[in-house]
Formats: structure tokens, C-alpha cells, sequence
DNA sequence: AGCTGTTTGTCATACTATTGAACAAAGAAC
DNA sequence: GTTCTTTGTTCAATAGTATGACAAACAGCT
């Protein structure tokens, strides 16, 4: 099911396809020897072999003595991505801090820095984020090379024009954060943006604990409520850019009018205050009031473990509707979920069970669900590997091909 | 996005992967001249010229003298794929029909045939479907290849092994349909099986009213409620390929109990049992009832208006929260709401307008809601879309580069 | 230490497929 | 009938990988 209009090959894409392949498994799995690139391409030796110097010429990898392992036979060289030397930036604007990180070819994290943002002004918000990008590339070696930038939003990105359309809790609106950035940069520089949650979920899917999983629902409960989806290895998008929005699934016709304006949204259950005011405390207490409840219910306290519990009941309700949906092979909770987890593991997994569609018996299993261990840094992690992703794409006339010194 | 593990590229793939495209463009798009080709792949009119020559020498294609079309400069002959000599066959097991088709490159309908169907026994139905797959090969032309079976069952099909894991309106479990069909047909002779929602789905994005839509989601609500989902020009299966069963989403806590076990299940509110009931039929009628119900709405019967009311604001509640998820382009209503649309059309739009997540005035009006133009056909015609998807692709093993006479 | 078997790197040649440039063909417009 | 435009056709040039032969590097055995 490709679906996608594909254009003719040229005799050069080969070449440029192998490249990209390479680069691409060498990024996602990390070294590997040269015979095991032969294996996994099925390309020849001499093809591997001659794929490899061109990529060691243009500095994205080099070649390591080979270290004997036991095996008879010649030693085949170790081919490393050179993580240092070609990297990409990630900016994560989350609604009460700034993170910039820069990922190396491989997926290293090489510098990660973040500050709190207390105005969430777009001028103050694009000022510090830009002061953060300049300081990581700074201080990034000299010769690192830079492929691009992504950029993970707390709000909905139209994906035609790669604009921000609405971020509720940083009450922007129709914001182009992408031409603000931009003159940060050389012109041409590759800037790619998303949603926070949809970048999460790519984070998990291929850096996370379910890395490999080709199909998974990533939810994160912070302010709001956001998800992400990964169908058959692919972000699931939607029409505009719009996807994910779990937060603002009905499920309860008579239930509380939610701040997008309709009713009954899942995330008038499920959302912060809702949780504050089943745990017995005031409403808008925000992380402090958040963090006293997460103590509490530590020390065991009944209240706020029933209401941890109720919380619970309302996510699998939720949960239970998009298994059904997208039989995801794992669920992912990020975010508060995170911390929310270990109190309503049981909860959730019984109420699963007993919601998701139970095709024979033990299928329900297939579906597991399990926290982030990427935590807050999934966004900037997702960011980055969507930025890589479109680096990767080995076109002749792409940066990648450009950068041969 | 990829997340494909591409394999390497050796030359010759080039010239299949041209081929392919070439192909499929044709299939997509109907005929078109070879300059619109050399235009839309981009490769040059040598090139074109020779995969056209390549492709008319296996009798895939045909080329028809050109038209002089009033515009300067030769005119370029038009290149028409062969319907009528290069089919695959489609099986549609519907719950009290069987249907075969055979479909022609280019998506023409050869052939058609449906044959009611009263025992719902796995014997009886593979029977009954072997004899009218039999009858429609043999009423194709002899020199007709056929390049595969695709089928569709109103089932959970799972993807690993392709066998019916359930059918609950068949009361079939765990049953492996292929092994039962093979035996039809030459060995290796390629055969693919998928749930029918997710086949209409298909078949709406490729041949529908909507046909180009890249990002949709099709409902058929019969006996059980179905549903598949195009993301990104794909068909969404999920883990195991039980994508789609939109029936049970959860929507009421304290709603009945579903024939699935849960509580609350979508199809509890919106199935053919729920709409008889509210519309003040008794239960278990049938489709009979169904009939009668249809004619009360057109005579104006305000209980059965009602009815059909309330039903059309549990579905806007399910579609809701599918479109806040998906964010589809459109929404296509197949099954028994083709025939309920015109009479809920304004509350499913009123009620859709209420609870899809507003992101910015008017953007609720990127999702359109409108009913399926295949109508019954579209799981048969999207059994065929599959099955064609996969010969079509052009490895050098294929079907399709064998069969070079 | 030396021999054997295995695995892998390297090199020259062969093969496949597309591009590019020049020329011919087929139509419209004047 | 001439000119302009667009497209098909032919052939040499170019790009890239496969193939096969040989060399190199390792383990295991005698």
C-alpha cells in the first residue's frame, strides 16, 4: 500500500538511494560492520564497499580497524556514523521552559540544555530560544556540520505551510515560528516543525523503550492532552497536521464543557484539573499542587488514590476506544502520565481489558502498555529524528550530497 | 517519514522500479500520452519511449494512434493499459452474499457477479465462493491473465498469516480462507485477504467520490459496524490488522453490554439493533424491518425520524473523536448510513460542528462528511485495489515481469 | 609453526539502464 | 508552402552495480 506517486529513476538514484540506506540503517541500528551492511542491503561487497568510501570521503562515517570476535574468516571493518561531526538541532517550546538539543548522526545526544520560560509572549519565547540555539551551535565543534533544525510545538501545526495554527497554552495564534528562526540561519536551511506529542511519539518509536515498534499510540497528559500515533513506521499526520488530538475525544455527552468549547472531551476527565479536583485539591494549583498529589499518593493516601483511580477508569475508557481504532502494538504514557502510572498500572490494565475489543482469547495481550522512558525529552528527541529523517533523504540535490567537501 | 527498511538498489531495479511507476500511474490515472508521462516521472522521452515499448511487448499496455488535439507539434500516442487482458479476480463474503468481480488494469469492472448466500458455514460459503470464482475466470477472455485474488471478509483478518481470526456475523473462528482458495489455482498464484470496512476505505480513496484523498475515514454500519482509515494514501492496519473497529469504541459508561463482552460499545448506540429499537420496530427484524423503517422515514414518520435523529448523534459523538485523532479530509458513510444520510445529514453536521476540535474559525470545514458513490461494491473493489497494489509492485520476481510472453 | 578452511576486501571486466544531442516527423498558424 | 512547436528515434556517452578471480586475515587443528 504505497499510495505515494513516485517519480522515475535516474541511473545516479541508485547510487543515491544506496547511500541514503546505508546512512539510514547505520543512523537507526549504529555501527555495524561492512559485511553486515552487505547482509542487511543485499547489495555486493564491492557495491558496500564503494558506498562506504564515498560516505567516509563526504565525513558522515569512517571505518574502525576490525577487532577479531572469535569467528573465522577475515575481520570485516566496523562502519560508524560520525555522530560528531554531523548533527541536527532540535528546539522543544513547552509551555513553561525551552529545550535545544543537538542530535549527531546515530541518534547521539550531544548537547541538551534548558531553560524556564516564564513569559509565553512569542517575542520573549522566539528571543530564547534563539539565544538557546545559538549557544548549543556554538558549542558544538567546529567542524560538526549541521543538517537542520526541527522544532517541537505544544499546539497544532498546519502542515501545508508549517505554521503554527493554535497553541492553547501558550495562547498563541497563527504564529509562523518558522520565519522567525529562519534568519538564524544560512538561507535553504532545512527547518522542519511539529506537534510536541506527534514527536513524541516518533521519540518512542524508535529511540524509546518499544523502539522497533512500527505501530504505537503515544499519550502525554501535561496542561493539556496530546497523542501521537505511529502507523506501520510513519507519523501519522492527517489532512492538515492536525492528528492526535486525544485530549478533545466526546466521551461523555453530558459531561463538562472543555475550554475548546465542546462538550464532554475526554480531556475534561483526564486533564490536570480534573485530576486535582478528584485528589481533593483546589483547582488551578498547577505543578506544586501536582507534585503534593504525587507525595500523597505516595504515602498511600486514600483520597487521592481514588482519584489517581477514577483517572485511571476515564484513560482506559479512552485508551480502549483508539486500540480499537488502531490495534497499536504498544501504548506509550508520557508526560504526568508518567508519574500517575505506577498507581494505576492495575487499574488501567483491568479496565483494558475488559474494554478492548477481545478477538480470542489472549489477544487483548498484544496491545501492551507501558511508560515513556524517554520522559520529557521525547519531544526533542522526536524533533530531531524528523529533521533527520528528511536529511536522510538522499536526492542529489540534498544538503547530505551538497556537503562533499 | 519513511520508516521502511529499504533494501539496496541494484541497476535493473531502475528499469522495474520505472516500469512499476509507469504502470501504476496508468492504473491510477487511465490512459495518457507518452509526453504526459515523460512529464509526470520526469524522465526523459528516451526513457519513456523505451519502458512504453517494454511494457506494450508483455501486453500491458497498448498504444493507439495519436489525436491531433489542436495544439502545435506532433502529437504523442496514447498509452492505455489493457484492461481487458490483465485482471485480478475479487471475493467479497458479505453475510448473506457472496461476490465476485474481476478488475482490469486501470480499475475497470470486467466482470460482476453476487450470489445470495443463506448458510453462513465455512464449507458452504468457501464452496459457493469457489464455484462463482470459477464461473467469472471462465467468462473472461482466454488470453485475460490474472495477476491475483483479493479478498474481503467481514472479519478481523490478521496480517502475519492471513487467516480470519473472526467473523462474528459468519460465527466463524480461526479460519484459514487462503489455504481454502489456493487449491483453485496454480501455486504461488497470489492472494490477499483483508477486513471489508478497511477494503471500502480503499476503495473510496482510490475509485470514490473522493477518489485522491490522501487522508479519509470510511464507516459501514450493516449488522456490525466496521471502519478502515487511509492515512497518507495507506490503508492503516495496524499491528495485527485489526485496525478499524470503530463499533467498539467505547462511548458510554454506563451503556449496555455489546455481543463483544464490553460495556458501552459505539455499536450498541448506532447498530442496526439500537436504530429498530429507538425507530420503535421490534428487535431482530432484520432487513426487512430495515426497509420498512427507510419508507416510514421517507413518509415522515416522526418516531422513526426521531430515531434516526438520536442515531445520527451517537455516530457525530464516535466520528468526533475519530476526526479529533485522524484528522481525515473526509468522511464517507457506506453501508446502511448511505441510505440513513438524507435524513441526518443536518444533525450529523450540526453535531460534528459542536464537538470537532476548533482550531481556528472555519477549520472545521476541512473534513467533509459524505456518502459513499460505490456503495456495496466498495469492499469488492478495494479487494481488488489491494491485490493489485502488490502485483503492480515490479520486483524482477513478480508476476508481472514473469509473464513477458 | 605450519597447514587448512572460512570469510571478507580489492581489482578488472561485463552488464544494465538512463541521459544527452542531433535529426526526423507530424501537426498548427500564417 | 513556410515557419514554429512539440515529440519520436537513434546512437554514443555516462553512471552504477554485478561477477569472478585473487589476496588478505582470522580460527582451529596437527
Amino acid at each position: 500500500m504505497t499510495g505515494n506517486r513516485r517519480p522515475g529513476l535516474r541511473s545516479e538514484a541508485v547510487r543515491t538511494t544506496n547511500l541514503s540506506t546505508i546512512l539510514r540503517e547505520l543512523h537507526r541500528s549504529g555501527p555495524a560492520s561492512r559485511s553486515a551492511l552487505v547482509e542487511r542491503t543485499g547489495l555486493t561487497r564491492t557495491a558496500v564497499a564503494a558506498l562506504v568510501a564515498d560516505l567516509e570521503q563526504r565525513r558522515l562515517v569512517f571505518e574502525q580497524a576490525p577487532e577479531p570476535d572469535g569467528s573465522p574468516g577475515r575481520p570485516s571493518p566496523i562502519v560508524t556514523p560520525d555522530s560528531a561531526r554531523n548533527a541536527v538541532l532540535a528546539l522543544d517550546m513547552m509551555v513553561d521552559s525551552i529545550g535545544v538539543m543537538a542530535v549527531g548522526l546515530g541518534g547521539t545526544v550531544l548537547r541538551s540544555v534548558r531553560r524556564e520560560n516564564a513569559s509565553r509572549s512569542v517575542e520573549q519565547t522566539i528571543g530564547d530560544s534563539i539565544e538557546l540555539i545559538e549557544s548549543v551551535r556554538k558549542s558544538l565543534e567546529p567542524s560538526c556540520r549541521l543538517f537542520g533544525l526541527g522544532v517541537a510545538v505544544p499546539g497544532l501545526v498546519r502542515k501545508d505551510d508549517k505554521s503554527v495554527v493554535l497553541a492553547p497554552n501558550l495562547g498563541w495564534v497563527e504564529v509562523d515560528v518558522i520565519s522567525r528562526l529562519e534568519t538564524l540561519f544560512e538561507p535553504e536551511f532545512p527547518i522542519e516543525i511539529a506537534n510536541e506529542a506527534n514527536l513524541g511519539a516518533l521519540a518512542e518509536s524508535l529511540r524509546g523503550a518499544v523502539a522497533g515498534t512500527r505501530n504505537l499510540l503515544y499519550l502525554t497528559g501535561e496542561v493539556g492532552f496530546g497523542g501521537g500515533i505511529i502507523a506501520d513506521g510513519r507519523l501519522l499526520t492527517g489532512r492538515n497536521g492536525f492528528a492526535g488530538e486525544v485530549g478533545h475525544i466526546p466521551v461523555r455527552r453530558d459531561g463538562r464543557t472543555c475550554r475548546c468549547g465542546a462538550v464532554g472531551c475526554l480531556e475534561t476527565e483526564i486533564g490536570e484539573e480534573a485530576l486535582l479536583e478528584r485528589a481533593g485539591f483546589p483547582a488551578g494549583g498547577g505543578r506544586e499542587a501536582l507534585t503534593k498529589l504525587i507525595n500523597a499518593a505516595a504515602e498511600g493516601d486514600a483520597v487521592v488514590l481514588e482519584g489517581i483511580a477514577e483517572h485511571g477508569r476515564w484513560l482506559a475508557f479512552g485508551i480502549a476506544g483508539m486500540v480499537n481504532v488502531l490495534n497499536p502494538g504498544a501504548v506509550v504514557l508520557g508526560g504526568l502520565l508518567t508519574m500517575l502510572f505506577p498507581y494505576m498500572e492495575d487499574i488501567l490494565t483491568a479496565e483494558l481489558d475488559r474494554l478492548i475489543l477481545p478477538v480470542v482469547p489472549g489477544i487483548r495481550g498484544t496491545t501492551r502498555v507501558l511508560r515513556s522512558t524517554l520522559g520529557a525529552d521525547a519531544p526533542a528527541i522526536g524533533a530531531a529524528e524528523l529533521m533527520w529523517d528528511t536529511a536522510l533523504d538522499y536526492h542529489p540535490t540534498s544538503a547530505m550530497a551538497r556537503n562533499s567537501d
